[in-house]
DNA sequence: TATAAATATGCGCATATACGCATATAGTTG
DNA sequence: CAACTATATGCGTATATGCGCATATTTATA
């Protein structure tokens, strides 16, 4: 996307499409627990405190756009990261973000 | 984000807030225009093919999510790309696209 | 000062989606 | 088969936001 041809408008939409998937705090916490490494969907209703039917629907969409895999064991349904290139997307964000806060914190200190 | 503490629901809102911002296919049209130097926002409304008013709105929100700067030269005003870490980012999301599509069209080919 | 050009903004509508609630489905165990 | 557990889904509502249209604002120029 850089340097490169200009994208179709297809491809453009299918870049913002994952990034919506990636706007939503509940999503993000979700990634967060399973930075640690899989999880059944009730663990992961604790450690977000959400709701069953809400984690539940928003692992699906975390499946579907390809971010998660799944695996059934019993009653269960284990979660997991299934592309790394989450980690460092989240990890360019915060840096990013936390630069524009220093620099803004800066601004009022002097 | 990623071994680090968690981050807390402020911390996780402004996260979600930058991918929302880069979640629009307009905006993403925008800052493609953008990677090869500043422009005025003439020039963006007739190489994205949006309207004036939307285009104007569009820069206005990624002004506020300090992805761009801004400079008034007479009645013109150019935009130019403040947050480097959109190259990054951009390509990490295709990079990760391409892969998944890579799959899906060889699951197809066998 | 009047006019024109470049950009920004107020307003209304249409659409997308997050959430809560209830319920359905799948799998286990008695 | 009945009861139970874990997970998924249908439905309605509230909210956010992208867009078009008209208009306001800013700045240059005659």
């Amino acid at each position: 996307m850089a340097k490169n041809a200009p994208l179709t408008d297809e491809a453009l939409e299918h870049v913002a499409r994952r990034f919506a998937v990636l706007a939503e705090p509940m999503r993000l916490r979700l990634l967060q627990s399973l930075f640690a490494g899989e999880m059944n969907v009730n663990s992961l209703v604790e450690a977000t405190g959400g709701t069953q039917a809400n984690v539940s629907r928003h692992l699906q969409t975390l499946m579907q756009a390809h971010l998660l895999s799944r695996r059934k064991e019993g009653l269960q349904v284990f979660y997991a990261i299934a592309d790394p290139s989450i980690f460092k997307l989240c990890e360019l964000v915060c840096g990013s973000l936390e630069k524009t806060f220093a620099k803004q914190a800066d601004s009022f200190a002097r």
